[in-house]
DNA sequence: ATGGCCTCGGTTCGAGGA
């Protein structure tokens, strides 16, 4: 089983991109974020022409997520409950008994703003509401744009970045409280390249000089990690004509 | 370098992203 993650910063944008990596990956299922679509224009036919469900809640110009899977996508949950929350930040569902959470953690603009406070409540609040997920379903995995680097490897300059939004000692505490529930940098289960990143700035040639950051994550619960024999970043997507600025993240999981 | 780039809404610029 495949589970991936993608910013594709505005879907309407990435559609051709996506649906050619959904083609070439067979992923069981990708989390979008950043799809920027409101529901009423959420391209369901697109995708149901190339054989792939979705579950899906957007909003205009921000945010938005969805999941799309070969499967059929049980239980569909949107937004953290008990959270209000204008902002369309989460979605889960059930694929072939996984529950996948697909998850846009705020950006946070920079520490100490009223965004950074959001961000910080928003981390709060998932991490309480899936602690009882965590206890609800064994294999559970949280994918997606955390917006957060969780240490100084995922950097491309530490020293640049530190104590910057989505470096700070808060965001990466609150990183390392999803790893006390119990769930796994899938990423780090497995030897990786020095400086693989998945986001890089469209600024400064950012790719093209790997300026980047990982802050796009697959988290598996412990009955998943365990049967985990991959886990990477695909840069080929970043490379092409107007590229979304993050790359996919992905977990091969064994049946 | 007080920036650089991209998307959106909606107009030719500002907000937001990371």
């Amino acid at each position: 089983m495949k589970l991936a993650a993608w910013n594709v910063n505005s879907l309407k944008v990435r559609l051709d991109q996506v649906l050619e990596w959904l083609a070439q990956q067979r992923p069981d299922a990708l989390c979008l974020q950043e799809t920027k679509l409101e529901d009423a224009n959420f391209p369901v036919e697109a995708f149901r022409e190339a054989g792939w469900q979705v579950a899906y809640t957007g909003q205009k110009t921000y945010n938005g997520v969805a999941i799309v899977s070969p499967h059929a996508i049980d239980d569909v949950q949107m937004g953290i409950p008990g959270f209000a929350d204008e902002q369309k930040r989460l979605i889960a569902g059930t694929v072939k008994g996984v529950r996948v959470v697909c998850a846009y953690t705020p950006n946070g603009q920079a520490v100490g703003s009223d965004k950074y406070a959001y961000k910080l409540a928003w981390l709060q609040a998932l991490h309480d509401w899936l602690k009882g997920e965590v206890g609800a379903h064994a294999q559970l995995a949280l994918l997606g744009d955390y917006n957060i680097a969780p240490d100084d490897r995922d950097v491309h300059d530490p020293a640049l970045w530190a104590g910057q939004v989505l470096c700070s000692e808060p965001e990466r505490t609150a990183f390392r409280r999803f790893l006390d529930l119990g769930l796994v940098d899938s990423y780090r289960l497995f030897e990786q390249p020095p400086a693989t990143f998945s986001w890089w700035d469209y600024r400064q040639g950012g790719f093209r000089r790997n300026l980047g950051l990982r802050i796009d994550h697959v988290l598996l619960s412990p009955p998943l990690a365990s049967r985990c024999t991959a886990a990477g970043i695909d840069t080929g997507p970043r490379k092409h004509e107007r590229p979304s600025d993050h790359a996919p993240v992905w977990a091969d999981v064994s049946a």
